[in-house]
DNA sequence: GTCTATATCATGATAGAC
DNA sequence: GTCTATCATGATATAGAC
């Protein structure tokens, strides 16, 4: 009788993904070596491919381990809104919050190491590795679908292919915000209790973001300075 | 007589760069390794070493081959109009437009290499190495101070700490947009010849940024539904 | 399930012939 | 300036004792 299917986390591959989750942040998929890995972790050396058969196989586990959750708990939020709203539109900026609060609050979690999660995934999403790519453009395929529509139906005016480019430049704004709130020096200015409470965090980003969401089509309203 | 200090670039510098470019893109910095470095440019295994001292010298040759030019080219840019405006304010706009026209003109470029310094540099925003982030920052830091302070003027009335975190949501947008516009399946809805026309991406991103800068202070406008 | 030991190959860097 | 040859180290992965 197989142990692991019953107790499907044993200890060794917690230590295992703690230390790949923050290690792969540190120096990417490629740079993070099983030898710096299993040393951190406390285990073997030959503990990694026992548990998880390969390298590659661990990278999708540390995915899979909060993104599966993060984008369930997304998609939860944002049906509660439109059952709440009974058949009202929602304001973009419902959506938004509905969107970025999960991650969001994954960075306050700095003892279970959804910090160092949120940086790596910050940091994935830009990251040209084709199997990598497929990997996360999966996880995120059906929150993504259903929260396109979601904006289609609050945003029916707006066309659809300068929807898709807003989402993305939003997506950037979110993704960069994650991987770098601890790191770059241009934040140094603001206020250090400011930078990982989420609350403050989500007021300022879904400000930013619907802003930009709403904004005035390009083309209607391009004044140029001295053109 | 020291030929290298005549010629500064020889032909076998420049195909190194070009490879390290790419593959610095494509694997890392600890992913690409100089033998496929080496092997791309089509030169012997010893001339990294040779023509740059490291590894790491060759990574901020790398970037400073283009970042350099680039940033001075926002300066001249944001100076030009500044000039012409004679004393009055700046739109915002104009502003934005003056930092990330330099960039993403550079898209355009592909017979150069423009396109994928581009997608190396939005990369390498996210890229934790305290030694690139310091390279990276330096780089930055003198049009980083001269835009920041045409921001303030432009926008007397903001916060300066809001603003400070507004230019860093408006910096992610710019460098994911830089970094994902190949890979990111999302824009597969937009049309592709738009998808790397500068001028039609510089009016996408300013009128979303220029919202996002410009948006009502968070707080007094948090509207939740059903909260 | 965990360990040691090892196979096989790639890594960055350099010495020294040409 | 360019090459080959080589060093010492580190890489992923696995076989086999316990």
């Amino acid at each position: 009788m197989n142990l692991r299917a019953i107790k499907a986390v044993t200890e060794t591959q917690t230590r295992i993904l703690d230390a790949a989750e923050d290690l792969f942040m540190q120096h990417g998929f490629e740079g993070a070596s099983m030898r710096m890995l299993t040393a951190q972790a406390g285990v073997n050396l030959a503990a990694v491919n026992y548990h998880f058969g390969s390298k590659d196989a661990l990278i999708e586990a540390v995915f899979r381990r909060r993104l599966d959750a993060m984008n369930t708990e997304r998609i939860a939020e944002l049906e509660r809104l439109e059952k709440d709203a009974a058949g009202k539109a929602l304001s973009p900026e419902a959506i938004i919050r509905a969107f970025i609060g999960a991650s969001l609050r994954m960075i306050e979690d700095t003892r279970g190491g959804g910090r160092t999660f949120t940086r790596l995934l910050g940091r994935a999403y830009t990251e040209p590795a084709k199997p990598i790519r497929q990997l996360i453009g999966q996880m995120y395929a059906t929150a993504m679908e259903r929260f396109k529509a979601a904006f289609v139906r609050a945003l029916p005016e707006l066309p659809k292919d300068e929807l898709v480019w807003r989402l993305h430049f939003m997506f950037g704004t979110l993704a960069y915000t994650l991987a770098a709130t601890d790191t770059v020096q241009l934040i140094a200015g603001a206020k250090p209790e400011d930078r990982y409470d989420a609350r403050v965090l989500e007021d300022r980003l879904a400000a930013f973001m619907s802003a930009g969401l709403l904004a005035p089509l390009a083309g209607t309203v391009n004044v140029r300075i001295a053109a």
